[in-house]
RNA sequence: GACUCAGUAGCUCAGCUGGUAGAGCACGUCCCUUUUAAGGAUGGGGUCCAGGGUUCGAAUCCCUGCUGGGUCACCA
């Protein structure tokens, strides 16, 4: 990399490391570091067991640096938190030499690079225990200098805070701001705490395909790719049901898998185009016990997690006590709106949409409308945790009919904060009935819904050999732990959410440069100057070009040899 | 996709009804042996997102684009 792409700081951290390396120190070592101690555990023991912490040695990012002359205090950040280190010259360099301390340790090292020390545990004349250093050694030369977050009395300081460059490099996001790495420990917590759950129910993990020839299992847009040895299109999953079915039908009694769908669909503050689901499927239940089963999970969760089943998410305190309230979605239609919707025909709920002001087209069928209704008018009110049962058959073509009612679905979803969070069936696992919704799910596709199922044959056949009564239940990781850690963005709960590409700024490169006459040393300088391709080289003043050449090589210490006025007219004109 | 706000130093941000850029932190040099958002002195650092336009003159006004945020729409 030419060093007029690089800012002051990054060259003076360029030249420190090597300078390093002329000191024989290599600021990248090979050598295991030996830890004994973490911040924390000094931080928390230290006070009752003195003792134990006379001989410690630590590693981490140094995170910033008070330099007192021939004593510095350092903040030493590791997995667990920040300690205050202190170095005193004569401590780590008893003998003559001094470089150590006044080179090294002064000089060489910056905020961001990582280091391990050795040394005691004290504390300060403030009353701070920190760690008196007796020897440190360089791991790792950081070349980028780090956003400096500062804190006093709980309040932070110049925080690097914009999402776009906190979303684009997590890594800088999670040294510097230690609530993210927290929220993400959170997240795995979650899901270690649901798996330990299933395990202790002797239900199976499994994997199942992502690359799938068939996007079935949900209604949405597939993304789509393509086998070149097979020659053919596969689609990465939107669901992962079909094929945990076909797990049931094979004689597993419970099987469960957390994966990432992919769905090709719009972007928010909900949506990732990929995401992480729970899907779980129970032989011989039905979807009453999956209500039990899931509200012992969740409340599971937060107890794990917070210790209490309340949580605080924005305005609402929401308390994930069992039991949830359950409410079938036609009771909860005729007590948000007035209407009883049981057994009304298209007609009749247009018009109810009609009088209710929601918006609807032709293409919809009477489950698309009734959903309509429950997601203008009552979705957004429930804000504890709410089973909404029983929903119509036309929306739900994997659930198994109502046992009272053939207009409607054994089905559940837990709504939570006014969004859904969990989707529950007792499966479907009449073969024929499988097929005949299937087919109605084709209907909608030609009649322009885009997002109604394809019908997987395969799936089909897989019934017709006899799968048990089963429920089957699905849950979005990434909305539980929005919920669980209260917050408000699907992005601040993935590592790494999708973003549009970072673009790099095009430029010719350099043997179309050389091809004009320009020399290879003066490219670089010529791109500084903002000629980033030939022709715009070739609409330049040829003396304005010379003298902003010479004028870099000057100010940039570069010691080129400046090129001749007649020879910059010659690149220029030639 | 619509509307709206924003993009200025490594980070956080000022910059008025147009006069060619500032602060704090960070960085360089110097002083200081228990400091703590350490302090003091001093110095360097910018394609003001990009491209057009208006103007004697644009970070500032106008248009277009790029990227992101917010709201809405879409999204079982």
């Amino acid at each position: 990399m030419n060093q007029l792409e690089l800012s002051e700081q990054e060259i003076i951290r360029r030249e420190s490391l090597n300078e390093l390396e002329k000191l024989g120190i290599n600021p990248f070592p090979a050598e295991e570091f030996p830890v004994t101690h973490y911040s924390e555990d000094i931080k928390k023991g230290f006070e009752e067991h003195a003792d134990d912490f006379k001989e410690v040695s630590l590693a981490g990012r140094i995170m910033g640096r008070r330099i007192m002359g021939s004593a510095s205090f350092a903040e030493l950040k590791d997995k667990k938190g920040r300690i205050q280190i202190y170095l005193r010259r004569d401590d780590i360099c008893p003998e003559d030499d001094k470089t150590l301390y006044n080179t090294v340790f002064k000089k060489l090292l910056d905020i961001g690079d990582i280091i391990g020390i050795k040394g005691f545990v004290f504390k300060t004349q403030m009353g701070e225990i920190s760690v008196h250093v007796t020897s440190m050694t360089v791991l790792a030369k950081s070349l980028r200098p780090l956003p400096v977050v500062k804190e006093k009395d709980g309040k932070v300081y110049d925080a690097f805070s914009d999402p776009e460059q906190r979303y684009r490099q997590r890594y800088v996001d999670l040294i510097v701001n230690d609530q993210v790495r927290d929220t993400f420990r959170k997240r795995t917590r979650i899901i270690n705490s649901m798996r330990e759950f299933f395990n202790a129910n002797d239900y199976l993990e499994v994997e199942t395909p992502i690359l799938q020839s068939i996007p079935g299992g949900a209604a949405a847009r597939p993304f789509i790719t393509h086998h070149n040895t097979l020659d053919m299109p596969l689609y990465l999953r939107i669901a992962n049901e079909l094929y945990l079915k076909r797990l049931i039908v094979g004689g597993y009694e419970g099987v469960y898998e957390f994966g990432k769908d992919f769905r090709n669909e719009g972007m928010d503050r909900t949506h990732n185009p990929e995401f992480t689901v729970m899907e779980i499927y129970v032989a011989y239940k039905d979807y009453k016990w999956m209500m039990d089963f899931t509200e012992e999970m969740i409340e599971k969760v937060a107890l794990d997690l917070h210790g209490n089943t309340k949580v605080q998410v924005g305005d609402n305190m929401i308390d994930f006590k069992r039991p949830y309230k359950r409410i079938s979605m036609l009771d909860s239609i005729k007590e948000h709106t007035g209407y009883d919707i049981a057994g009304m025909d298209i007609a009749g709920l247009r018009k109810v949409c009609d009088t209710l002001e929601i918006e609807y087209d032709e293409s919809m069928g009477k489950g698309k409308l009734i959903d309509e209704i429950f997601g203008e008018k009552c979705e957004a009110s429930y804000i504890q945790p709410t089973f909404i049962t029983d929903y119509p058959v036309e929306m739900s073509p994997l659930c198994k009919k109502h046992r009272d009612n053939p207009e409607l679905t054994e089905r559940f979803e837990l709504m939570v904060n006014g969004k859904e969070l969990a989707n529950a069936y007792s499966e479907l696992n009449d073969p024929i009935d499988q097929l005949a919704r299937f087919q109605d799910q084709l209907n909608l596709s030609e009649k322009g819904d885009d997002e109604a199922m394809f019908i997987d044959m395969d799936f089909v056949r897989a019934l017709e050999y006899g799968m048990p009564p089963t429920s089957g239940m699905g849950i979005g990781i990434d909305r539980l732990t929005m919920l669980m850690t209260g917050q408000s963005t699907i992005q601040e709960v993935l590592f790494f959410p999708q973003m549009r590409p970072e673009k790099k700024k095009e430029r010719d490169g350099e043997e179309k440069f050389t091809a004009i006459g320009v020399p290879a040393e003066w490219v670089p300088v010529i791109y500084k100057a903002g000629y980033l391709k030939v022709d715009e080289l070739k609409e330049s003043n040829p003396n304005k070009l010379h003298q902003e050449l010479c004028g870099l090589n000057k100010k940039h210490k570069l010691g080129l040899q400046n090129p001749k006025p007649d020879e910059v007219k010659s690149w220029v004109e030639n």
